[in-house]
DNA sequence: AGAATGCTACTACGGCTGTAGAAGGAGTAG
DNA sequence: CTACTCCTTCTACAGCCGTAGTAGCATTCT
């Protein structure tokens, strides 16, 4: 399921900690973002809808958990990603990532390494 | 500049040959894809109101360029992936794609590989 | 000249997104 | 009992996106 700009934010805070009340999330929110309550329930009710988040009420009080990891969600937007900037193949990207300076040295240290170990776990 | 999905379908024709006229991008368009001719000029004409591409009269017809690479165009789609789904860190997304599956041993191959040229040329 | 073809500019329209206000029920402090 | 507070559901609305139809002008075939 796609997420929009929006939504990752209130998914974030949710993945955080929940099961969590709107008022809860609307505290875990990233500091520069100032949404007014009845926005962060209204992406809730959307959210529900997509069948991404679940909601049970807690007395008069709706409480909200995800129904998708955070991993399967970052899953999803990677391929997306993939699909379309991407032309769908790792090739390109994977020479992208390479070539445009997004890794620091460090970084790249690490990514070489962590391949390596899972490079060497294949038969061949 | 943020380009949407169908926009990308046309960018990508746009960059594989261009100058182009509307009439060369949708003969370029992959072949699921079935836009009537007016449907691409109204992306166009979007594009060019987002400075993503010029516009050129050539006799009565349009004639169509990109102004911002393919390069550019993923590295900010990349950002965006990153910022909004991995934190704006590279870490979690490295280790993301080693982890999920992502990459098959061949591609990991070629990316240590990759990463280790690089990596080599720096200072430490 | 008249008809067909091709291009352009303008208009449209439903759905999704971001962002919220308003109204109303319920618990709680006085 | 009354006022305040908090939560809920409903409604709204502008802007962007996908997708195109229509009308009008120019060129070209017959």
């Amino acid at each position: 399921m796609k997420l929009t700009e929006a939504e990752w934010q209130i998914m974030k805070a949710l993945w955080e900690k929940h099961p969590a009340t709107a008022r809860e999330i609307m505290e875990r929110l990233p500091a520069g973002v100032k949404w007014a309550y009845t926005t962060i329930k209204t992406m809730l009710t959307r959210l529900v809808d997509k069948q991404v988040v679940s909601e049970a009420k807690q007395g008069n009080t709706s409480v909200y958990d995800p129904l998708i990891s955070q991993r399967k969600a970052r899953l999803s937007a990677f391929r997306s990603l993939l699909e379309t900037a991407f032309d769908g193949a790792m090739g390109p990207l994977v020479h992208f990532l390479v070539e445009e300076e997004q890794l620091t040295p460090k970084q790249k240290r690490e990514l070489a390494r962590l391949v390596e170990d899972q490079a060497k776990g294949e038969t061949k």
